[in-house]
DNA sequence: TTTTATAGTGAGACAGAGTATCAGGAGCCG
DNA sequence: CGGCTCCTGATACTCTGTCTCACTATAAAA
């Protein structure tokens, strides 16, 4: 089964409508690289209207099909979120985006939860940093300055 | 000596000129409570006009006086910031915010980078729960749906 | 298959956050 | 005090996202 029928499957099961339009914007998103803005998708899947495109993001979303993923710069993008809850280490040279969900967050949170007697619900973590070919390209360039 | 005369002074230090929006500015952002929008400052450093608001906020936040905090909602937030590098627990009822630093990112920082080959630059944190007062005030009220 | 209730759509108005422009005003330095 | 610049405020604009509403198409019943 290809990933856009489990996707719609995915809906279905949620008593949500397979329109036209909806397969279009999935199959826009699973035609973008890892990470991409609501623009992008926009662009990418003609013949749909700007609304329907945010709307149908946010139903992916809703769905964790697809997850945010904020930039360095404050831009959110999105991308397919492939597990479930895991985080994202970002180039901020090429804007190469990877998972990792083997983090010690958990502990922390634990940690956090009973030192301040909050009661935590959900976190959000984003690591930035330079990947290593953008390290061989371009050494400790620009890195000075605001 | 005042916290508005700190912050001046640093303003200075930097070669920023020393004016009267600039000092309405920071009036009203020292009035807020601990955490607010720009929109908060806008309004309460009344005959400064909107932009300077933006740009001021702009220029304490690259002079490290004042920090963001994205919340829930993915709204944008600013507080002062005490100290350097430090993360937010956000209450999503009352929207209290608590800091901390004591974190084990650190070492999670750390081991990502060897395992990932990237050179990390920063991080961005945020935890959401409900603090003790929200609890004891609405037990585990509202917390179905969306 | 036809009907039907209603979820979904698209165009465009709207809203909120932030930036660009530019003439005029005010700081800082000599 | 004089003047070079930085800063300001008004306003127009951009960008992202939401709302509205008449219309359409889906899914399920008949």
């Amino acid at each position: 089964m290809s990933d856009i029928d489990l996707i719609i499957e995915r809906l279905e099961m949620r008593g949500h409508r397979v329109t036209a339009s909806r397969r279009r914007v999935i199959e826009a998103v699973l035609a973008q690289p890892s990470h991409f803005t609501v623009d992008d998708v926009l662009h990418s899947a003609r013949k749909v209207g700007r609304a329907t495109v945010f709307r149908t993001m946010k139903l992916l979303h809703d769905l964790n099909l697809v997850c945010r993923v904020l930039l360095d710069d404050g831009t959110l993008h999105y991308r397919l979120s492939t597990r479930g809850h895991h985080h994202h280490l970002v180039c901020t040279d090429c804007g190469r985006v990877e998972d990792f969900s083997n983090c010690d967050v958990g502990a922390l949170v634990q940690e956090l939860s009973r030192a301040t007697a909050y009661e935590i619900q959900t976190h959000w973590l984003e690591v930035y940093g330079r990947c290593a070919s953008c390290r061989l390209l371009h050494p400790r360039a620009a890195s000075i300055g605001s």
